[in-house]
DNA sequence: GTTTTATATGTTACCGGTATCAAAAAAAGA
DNA sequence: TCTTTTTTTGATACCGGTAACATATAAAAC
């Protein structure tokens, strides 16, 4: 491996010249750092991040916290988890994982899953961090717009000319979750119409056990809203266990776009989300961050798309 | 942050003393390297990692490659993946993703998807590396046993009385699948019964296709041992369009028994690999190599366990 | 009891960068 | 032209460990 050493010899000037060349261009002028790009690039230099790294009294590692349980959640963060990835590689930084709250090391931390009750612990983190997910405290943040992905999932169905549209969220308290009710009431509310909200918890069985269990109150023409591609799973196999025609007849819209929608059959109509790009914001984030030694970040909130299949009409 | 100056000065040693009690106590009597560990555990001393490396010539980061398409394996990854960093963590690792065959960096690889045609592209690695998954070459692996697997699956739709016992392969020539076909087969013949095997691409819509139109040779009294949960998740939905009963005249046995099998209704029988364990020992089997300057490691086969459920009879 | 050998600890230099300050060169002001 | 100020470059020490060799001490051999 080329060094920093080999650089400066090779383009007669000292290390520091060299390692300003990379770091603080302006510093040096033109000429020289013309001369010394130029051995860099002869010799093929690429700078030894750990040796950068100790310098700096860093590891070049951020830790990913999952503090949900991750087997109700399993496919939906491969994307996050290779957005961030390539987000950090760029930099020449690595991933550790940390299913519990018992974190340490690493330069900070990239949280997912965070509920309400996190807080207190959120608040003793001596590293920066910033959360995937809405949350109402301050907390620098990213992630999917929720409420406009619902309200795209209901103006796609209100232009279906689905005649009922029903809304089956999450039963959590949580921002993501309030912030999609909001897209579909807002949306339904616009038009003069009344939500219906169902609440469950995330899991395919139990949704279709409820529309199964209150299957005589949907009558044809109407369309489900639900939180999540799991429920919309659900949702699709009772409508087909008593017969009901999809997309004819009933509509299923999901939310998620991530590996379920695609296994289902009917292909699910959902809003999907790019977690990917989510990821890759995150770690740049995290990184600015970093660098900016803990500076807020602020809140961003990533455009969904709805991606149009065979669970909704045409 | 305590050093291991601080340490040495608080236990009157020098600094090599204390490295040792690390990394070779053996090298340093009894009495000392109490005093020094005395001295560690006083002043809550970590050693720190990323000088470590710089001085061994290291990056304390392991690439994970994915050389298969992402899309299609998405939520298998995930507890993989979890192991990996658990082991990997243990021993100050991290980790960094790489999708493309573009790799770089790093101190090893561990490398899944790999398939027969990049033997060429392997052998001209100049890093220690370890793969996930069967292979032919001699390279070091570490896998589910595949063919126990169907052994398993294929003896138990015996045991469930199930007369006809069909196959339903991924169709790709690689030895995972010829693997748990070896296991179908071997355990037919033990019963002097004659394989029946059919082979698509890992997709339910295609498995689904399959079923439906190859229908009325399936007799009622049936068990598909199917090569992936993605595979069973279609077959189930066929069988269900023809109305047939799970699992009181056709059976179903998924293969992975991550995420799908739960979310299927009925949930799918199958034979489950423990990717968590997987990632640990493909974590410490790079490891092993990396710090044995790549010796050879051999090969490692886990045993899968079939995991009974509602889409087998009883 | 002296020499040889083995064992235990310390000294030094180095891994490959970076911050800090000092020195030199260039630009500005008098 | 000679200071004074500003800009550019270099020398040095340090980040926190480790290998290799040197030295001191204890055990073994003669």
């Amino acid at each position: 491996m080329t060094t920093l050493s080999d650089v400066a010899k090779k383009a007669n000037v000292s290390k520091m010249t060299v390692s300003r060349v990379i770091n603080h261009p302006q510093q040096v002028t033109p000429e020289l750092r013309k001369i010394v790009e130029k051995a860099m690039e002869q010799l093929n230099y690429h700078p030894n991040s750990v040796a950068s790294a100790l310098a700096h009294n860093r590891t070049n590692v951020v830790k990913l916290v999952i503090l949900e349980d991750i087997d109700t959640t399993e496919p939906y963060y491969m994307n996050l988890l290779f957005g961030i990835a390539k987000g950090l590689s760029k930099k020449h930084y690595a991933i550790q994982l940390a299913t519990g709250r018992d974190v340490g090391g690493g330069d900070g931390y990239i949280i997912t899953g965070g509920r309400a009750t996190d807080a207190e612990w959120l608040d003793q983190l001596d590293k920066p961090f910033v959360l995937f997910g809405e949350n109402r405290f301050g907390y620098d943040f990213i992630d999917t717009d929720n409420k406009l992905g619902e309200q795209l999932a209901t103006q796609y169905a209100l232009n279906k000319n689905y005649q009922s549209i029903i809304f089956i969220g999450i039963d959590e308290k949580e921002p993501f979750e309030y912030s999609r009710e909001a897209g579909y009431i807002n949306t339904l509310q616009k038009h003069n119409m009344i939500p219906k909200i169902f609440r469950i918890q995330n899991h395919s069985s139990l949704a279709e056990k409820l529309i199964i269990s209150n299957w005589k109150k949907f009558a044809p023409n109407t369309c489900f809203i639900c939180a999540s591609d799991r429920i919309a799973v659900g949702v699709v196999r009772a409508i087909q266990r008593k017969n009901g025609n999809i997309p004819r007849d009933f509509g299923v819209i999901g939310f998620d776009g991530v590996f379920l929608d695609q296994v289902s059959n009917p292909k699910l109509t959902t809003v999907k989300q790019n977690l990917f790009k989510l990821g890759e914001l995150l770690a740049a984030m995290i990184l600015q961050k970093i660098k900016q030694d803990g500076a807020q970040q602020g809140e961003v909130l990533i455009e969904p798309e709805l991606r149009k299949n065979e669970s909704t009409r045409n």
